[in-house]
DNA sequence: ACAATAGTTAGCATATATGCTAACTTATAT
DNA sequence: ATATAAGTTAGCATATATGCTAACTATTGT
């Protein structure tokens, strides 16, 4: 993902943006975290490639938030290359409520 | 997943039990809270199917361990027939080192 | 302005995920 | 014991994810 021009400012100037970001949301955020923890360990597109033997328009095409057909196996590849561990969880929507109320959170 | 023979069970009787373990950890925890998720909102995997347009056979393949090649698309619309949020992120090791060390956890 | 590096995109081949059917095993209830 | 429901497995067809190349655009530094 590029600094200069994010996702973010592309759906800005397009119609409807609120209803695609609630259902792009998921994905942006995946992708975003993909450039964030490649950063945070200095790494290229390319190194970061390298270190799990593909190329790197394959990163491209991960940190490009338009997409939305992520694998399991190639994210937990890549959060490992930049030294980080990928966790997925199931958040059940009625027990985080709970939590929130007992943080009061909004 | 059937309740009276898990995989757990079925590992424990295997010989280099740890190393499969850990090798499979992830995917074990995908498979149960899969499982978890859609107990917790009484469904059956028949059920489950129906409300994502699969087939309960889809839902077993997910919820046996030795899987390990899932999709966020599929596991998204799960956690969500289930009543529940998929959540994906990136745990720099680093950060959570820090995160452990304030809470004096191992 | 120029060169070098970084990131993007399109398009293709192949590997793999998904949907499906049907037969099978296991659990539950009567 | 039997019937019914629940879960598993195998095998197949099709859709899609992944790896790859090459050309393109953008960024950075001099």
């Amino acid at each position: 993902m590029r600094k200069n021009k994010t996702y973010m400012d592309k759906l800005l100037t397009e119609k409807g943006f609120r209803v695609k970001f609630d259902q792009e949301y998921q994905n942006l955020c995946i992708a975003e975290q993909i450039a964030q923890a490649r950063h945070h360990a200095h790494l290229t597109q390319s190194d970061l490639a390298k270190r799990i033997n593909t190329t790197k328009s394959a990163i491209s095409r991960y940190e490009n938030a338009g997409y939305n057909k992520y694998g399991v196996a190639l994210l937990s590849r890549i959060a490992k290359a930049c030294g980080a561990d990928l966790k997925i969880n199931f958040v059940c929507r009625e027990s985080r409520k709970k939590y929130q109320k007992a943080l009061k959170l909004k």
